[in-house]
DNA sequence: AAGAAAATCGTCCTAAAGTATGAGGGGAAG
DNA sequence: CTTCCCCTCATACTTTAGGACGATTTTCTT
């Protein structure tokens, strides 16, 4: 950052830039009514004075760390989860919901005939009747689609 | 802002001025009272620098504005299980899906058999079952746990 | 090793679900 | 006014689901 720059965008400086040369106008004034001496001293110092004052901005502004004044902005983020499923396991033991039973449950929630269940699971459509039958009783439900609106309640499915 | 309203505003650069003619008529006192050694004139170059350097510095310090950092710090909320569902219209229609039909649909998905949703909606049971089948022809779906689950992720039915 | 729980499979039967087809009434849009 | 869509209902049939037994085999626990 030059001087120049500083100057003309700081109005402070550049007043006491203005300031200072009022001064030495003064001086000069004051020079030629009273004491009558060697202009050029005046002057000189006044040179320096400047110089040196810019300097010592100069340097203030290059050697310190810049003033930051930390404001901080609290931005709220609202995130939709994506529904975190947690598996009631409480649930399941209560209800006496074996892991095969649970596999059958699963299955069913996904719209899949008793067949197509056991084919999956590699097991006769008999077998996953029963799964189904027992399930019923655990769950209270006549139907497969109030057993797994129950088990979707009871987060033991999501 | 005019320099002279800037001059009576701000003291720091008031002092200053006041500060050098001070240190002028100090070292002219200087000079007319007593003996100049040889090198008088470095002394008081050096002394002015080293005064000036040491005020632009303190100025700068004093009138640099601090620079205002912004940080923005991003406070992640979980939206609760509240989650307002958001019924999907626009797949209604585009599945050309009717009132009536959306209606035995939600009752499907509560776990009710057709012949309790033909009671709930006072209508009989071959009603619901022909709603049933123009269900799962416009869901591309062969049993109701299927068109539930298609429903549910399309957002026709929470 | 014994017992309990879980998983497997079967049969018989009933209930519910689903398919196909036709048809009548009513409202809205052209 | 006519056409189209929705809602309604019915009949006949097929498929799937579900209930009620019993039974064998694993698997785990004590």
């Amino acid at each position: 950052m030059g001087i120049k720059k500083l100057l003309t965008k700081n109005k402070v400086l550049l007043a006491y830039g203005i300031s200072l040369a009022l001064l030495l106008f003064l001086l000069r004034w004051l020079e030629l009514r009273f004491i009558i001496f060697d202009h050029a001293f005046e002057i000189y110092i006044g040179a320096i004075a400047i110089i040196f004052t810019a300097l010592g901005i100069w340097l203030a502004l290059k050697l310190t760390k810049p003033k930051i004044e930390r404001v901080v902005v609290e931005k709220e983020i609202y995130i939709e989860q994506a529904k975190a499923f947690v598996f009631n396991e409480a649930e399941m033991t209560r209800l006496g919901i074996s892991k095969r039973e649970l596999e059958v449950l699963q299955r069913m929630a996904e719209g899949l005939s008793n067949a197509e269940i056991a084919a999956r699971l590699f097991v006769s459509l008999n077998t996953i009747k029963t799964h189904a039958s027992n399930l019923f009783v655990k769950l209270d439900a006549s139907r497969r689609t109030q057993a797994i609106e129950k088990a979707k309640t009871l987060s033991l499915i999501p």
